[in-house]
DNA sequence: TTATAAATGTTATATTATTACATAACGTTA
DNA sequence: TAACGTTATGTAATAATATAACATTTATAA
């Protein structure tokens, strides 16, 4: 696992802003709340977006184009993600559950395909959305 | 489940187009396709896409913004997506697994949330890439 | 120290998706 | 069949998300 101290300048900065808000910030928000630190332009934040998402530091939620830390701590490199999305109040957490991602990790048909990766999103409503 | 004649003209154009494909389609390349049908605006591309998510009929592939007609003829109303993606050829299919499905559609955990909808996307080497 | 890769900065532009508003077609039921 | 509500359509503008292309700087390592 790539430790914090080789992030990058930007990439530090935008770790942290997506860490520290505890969920997922889309990537123009991101920039809106980096300008200060001298990061202007887009491609700036997608790039240091690509570079998390690849060493693992971060997951792409792919239905709401957003971008979560990573909440487990063993986490490698994400090549197995799954996550549990309030679709009231867009609370997103990352499940980490053994017996879930060894069943997908094994996972296999006869489709001949060989699967290395898979993304996970699992939606309904949290318990505080549940009882209002 | 909706007939296809329930259809509106547009969804109708539009679903047509997408099964016929084969495969997975982006919303502005379904545009650039019906244009000839009198289609000419976005708006009218993506509104007849919303509904025939809702319906059940295509599914979008998330992590590529693409639809696809679902292949699963007995299909209800998607609240139990999985697909698997080559890599390399972009080639999408739907997996249709029983025991797969009846795993996740039960699947809870301690967050105490109740989910009642799930999008899986598995990612790898089809047969005919991995032989390359 | 040189060369190679990785990261940055900047401008422009491509791609994906929605807002807002006006009109038409369809289905129900009184 | 008239009136009503709902669904679908048309059109223009614009918002939101993401990448291309090119120049420069910084870090790594041979």
């Amino acid at each position: 696992m790539q430790k914090e101290q080789n992030l990058s300048k930007n990439q530090k900065i935008i770790f942290d802003l997506i860490d520290k808000s505890g969920g997922p910030m889309k990537a123009y928000s991101i920039l809106f709340n980096v300008q200060k630190k001298g990061i202007k332009a887009p491609l700036q934040v997608y790039r240091a977006l690509d570079k998390l998402v690849e060493i693992g530091k971060i997951h792409k939620i792919e239905s709401r184009n957003a971008f979560i830390a990573c909440q487990n701590s063993s986490c490698q490199v994400s090549k197995a993600t799954a996550f549990s999305i309030c679709e009231s109040c867009e609370n997103v957490s990352e499940i980490s559950n053994l017996k879930l991602s060894k069943y997908l990790s094994n996972f296999s048909d006869n489709s001949g395909m060989k699967y290395n990766k898979y993304n996970l999103e699992f939606f309904g409503l949290c318990k505080k959305c549940k009882s209002k």
